[in-house]
DNA sequence: TTAAAAATTGTCATATAGTGGAATTTATAA
DNA sequence: TTATAAATTCCACTATATGACAATTTTTAA
């Protein structure tokens, strides 16, 4: 059976006040559309396309609607996953890994079994007596070969990507986050996509700073930091997105006092700090607050 | 006929490595999903559903895809009046204007008349000899009843009323932002309409100070202006949303100065004009010192 | 190469998406 | 109310989306 999909456009129709007859006209039969609405039949996607369209309404705002507003399942895998690894729920991430697994088992389709490992990758931050303690190299292997593998980046490319990249080695990273960088252009104007390449490119150079308690070490990735900025400032950063360019200015920072101009970089981060609590923002300015002191 | 959104999907399918036939599992038959995808069929929704969530990708997603990576008709509709509004391109609204009345004579949908209205209203700011002068009363109260009567506001009302807002009078705009508050509220978590009520917000703050030609006058709105202040404040913007968090810096300070307390209106908005020149966003740090200048 | 396996396509049968128009229900107006 | 029109549903029918399985092409492996 189908998702009655047509008792959702009939709410969306009368609220609207059209007629069921001058909805249907110049795209299907009055007594299809009629019979759609009722729940009694499916609808082909070509109709269905312009039905939405002729609504003044998206296909992404429809199916939320539809769902009880609801994000897609793709989101809702996402966020779910990321929620619990905030929490550290490791009965939740089991639960859901177990979930992507079953479904790997069941269809042979990869991208199960790639959801499977992000959450590893989670469980293995989160319990760090892990039972592998690393996840299996073979398996992260295998996800950056399909990575390299995929022609263009798209949404669920890059969040994958930005949820394991932590995990993998420095030759590996510089590869994989220039080809994300690339390969997602031309989806550069489509803001859901375009926030995670941005994404994908701070925690990139986040990589590369490394982890706090290694600060005083030698840094050996200036190339590729500022290959990763120059992608940040060059096209990520509109002027308007003041979030990302205070962000941009404590990494900044962080790379001043990496590699040896304190002072500088303390200002940097400083400044980052107090236009946060200017705006009220406090929670940030205690996070950066909390980082600079770590690295010091 | 039908577009052919199979040959999309296999593109798609292709990039992922994953098979037809384990791509089929579970969802609709081989011969058939070949067939589909060889563009000889259409496909009913529900099958597409099933088969997207398995490919990890949103509806949204594959038709921006399949459209070549163009936005949606709705959003490429507002997109262009926009951009020809700023353009001051009265031939393009001329031209888009008469796209949609014809629209509406053909199918008679009220909405390809709103369409219309709103363009009629950019025409109007733009040509100030516009021949009527002032849009027909009759439509901006034909508009005005279609949007309290919807019971959800969604995209296309938020953006609808964002544009005409300007033209409506005060208590019309009193009552229905409110309405614009509590009936998009269900729609909170989604991203697009989310920013579509923080600009409705902005809108109807920016409508109350109202021009700086008259910012010596009396300012009879101190109400209104604090209840959609404390719409924005509860609800709309988060600590990471820094823009809006500026811009609301900027709102505040114009009302100090427009109910008497100069210094402190004007402590503010240096404070957003210094903010966003740390930030190197000189063009929004320039338009905030014009205004402030025609302020003062 | 070549044989075997895997993946895709073609053929035909059937379920169901979709149509035209009559019948029914609902809204409108006197 | 009652008559009229408008909107929706019902019904018989057609077109096409979808399935089962055989035929063909492509890939794999020796």
């Amino acid at each position: 059976m189908f998702e009655e999909y047509g008792t959702t456009l009939r709410m969306i129709r009368k609220q609207k006040g059209i007629t069921l007859k001058r909805l249907a006209e110049g795209i299907c039969s009055v007594s299809f559309l009629s019979k759609f609405e009722r729940g009694d039949s499916d609808i082909t996607l070509g109709l269905m396309t312009r039905l939405l369209e002729k609504l003044m309404m998206n296909f992404d705002e429809f199916l939320y609607i539809h769902h009880d507003f609801q994000p897609d399942k793709l989101e809702q895998f996402f966020q779910t996953a990321r929620t619990a690894y905030f929490n550290r729920d490791d009965n939740q991430l089991k639960e859901l890994k177990n979930g992507q697994l079953k479904k790997w088992k069941q269809y042979g389709v990869e991208t199960y079994h790639y959801n499977a490992l992000l959450i590893e990758v989670y469980e293995s931050i989160v319990d760090e007596h892990y039972k592998n303690n690393s996840v299996q190299e073979y398996d992260i292997h295998h996800l950056s070969d399909y990575l390299f593998r995929v022609e263009v980046w798209g949404y669920y490319e890059l969040t994958l990507y930005n949820g394991t990249l932590l995990l993998l080695e420095p030759d590996m990273v510089i590869m994989l986050s220039r080809t994300a960088y690339e390969k997602s252009a031309r989806f550069r104007d489509y803001k859901k996509v375009h926030d995670a390449i941005t994404s994908v490119l701070f925690n990139t150079i986040i990589y590369f700073l490394g982890p706090v308690n290694r600060f005083h070490e030698e840094f050996p990735f200036q190339k590729e930091f500022n290959e990763f900025i120059s992608y940040l400032e060059i096209i990520a950063i509109p002027e308007s997105n003041l979030t990302d360019r205070v962000h941009l200015l404590q990494l900044k920072g962080a790379y001043d006092i990496r590699t040896g101009s304190k002072d500088e970089g303390i200002a940097k981060m400083n400044k980052a700090i107090q236009l946060l609590n200017d705006l009220n923002s406090t929670k940030m300015a205690n996070n950066i607050e909390q980082y600079l002191l770590q690295i010091m």
